[in-house]
DNA sequence: GGGATTATGGACCTCACAGTCCACAATAGG
DNA sequence: CCTATTGTGGACTGTGAGGTCCATAATCCC
């Protein structure tokens, strides 16, 4: 029997769990994020999941698994958040200019040091670790695409030049942010960061 | 006696080294730019530069003070490099471009899957390493200035707007610029991952 | 209620790691 | 040539890591 594959069918279960999965990844997935992959010690992640190592591995796999859980479930929330952010902007340059924006929406900055959980992931292991080098092409992919789709809805408004390439425009708007996103892990502090991701956004997505 | 520190006086050696200092930073340095810091071994150090554990502590003290000194090796030697550049070019402007485009010079996108050891590490360790997060802030604030220097001079040429503050300015470049680094990491390639750094390029810059 | 099944968590194992130490080698100075 | 001094590299150590295992607990089904 493989107990490392979730059990679907709860009522075939004897014992049954005593802790949520959903709770568990949330707590696995900060101190991966606020400690990066290696520096997290099976330790650190009992304590903040309240399992033991036994139950641990059982629900889960051993801990390379349980980081590519938690990464996958943090890309698909931000995927779903970010199409939701996009089309429910009124403007959608309006979406593609707070999509650069992004990292410095928290105000008080701790989120922009903290970075992104995919790009703190990325530069630790894409380079020796296959599956996350695939899951970050497919992150970036798919975010690429969600901001390809704005653009070419902002084309239709015309709020950005007809002549662009969408896909190409949505790439550079990627960078930007990244950019962003890079230069809050260095401790910029929160003004000026935010005065660089207001530079970058009015020069790649200016008004009128 | 500190057996970690340099000999300034190899004239009162008894038994003199028989490595290259700078031979063996540069080994070490590419170990640690080729697979980070926590996943780099003392025996992969060892292996690289060809010295035994006692010769590296009594050398270069520990694992963390010999990344230090390969860090800001590279550092220096970068910055060096980056305002030798920039002085060249015969416009600022062109030197700024090519500041931005750096990460993609290289035409088989090796280099750009690398990456630059100091946006590694910052991404490794900034977080929880004072010391390289103060490395990572001296470094960046040396480029900025570097960069901002040369945008001055691009406005006294009439090829940056003189309206924009050159600090400012400065800051979007090197975002821009690690936007696209970042973008290496993940393993696009290098045709689109060129495309993308000449579309910020235009906009940041634009030509006439 | 009893047998089958799953969950639990800590004891335990193995191993690789960073770092120390020391016997020996190689040179300098006199 | 002899002694003092520094360089060298491998043996050694202690620690903490990830991962396995199992006695026990808790539930389901009959």
């Amino acid at each position: 029997m493989d107990r490392s594959v979730k059990n679907d069918y709860p009522g075939a279960m004897a014992r049954p769990r005593e802790f949520d999965e959903r709770r568990v990844l949330r707590a696995v997935r900060e101190q991966f994020w606020n400690a990066g992959y290696a520096a997290t010690s099976l330790q650190d992640l009992m304590r903040d999941s309240g399992l033991g190592k036994g139950s641990l591995y059982a629900a889960f796999g051993d801990k390379h698994q349980l980081f590519l859980r938690a990464l996958r479930g943090y890309n698909d929330a931000n995927d779903l958040a970010l199409r939701t952010m996009l089309e429910a902007a009124p403007r959608a340059v309006d979406g593609l200019r707070a999509f650069v924006m992004a990292p410095v929406s928290d105000a008080s900055g701790v989120a922009a040091q903290r970075g992104c959980f995919m790009a703190n992931s990325t530069y630790e292991l894409a380079a020796a670790d296959a599956e996350v080098l695939t899951e970050a092409r497919r992150t970036y992919e798919a975010t690429t695409a969600a901001v390809a789709e704005c653009v070419v809805r902002a084309q239709g408004e015309g709020d950005v030049s007809a002549d662009s390439d969408p896909m190409g425009t949505a790439r550079a708007l990627l960078a930007a942010q990244q950019g962003v996103v890079f230069m809050g892990r260095t401790g910029m502090d929160i003004t000026t960061l935010t005065a660089t991701a207001d530079s970058l956004t009015a020069q790649l997505l200016p008004e009128g």
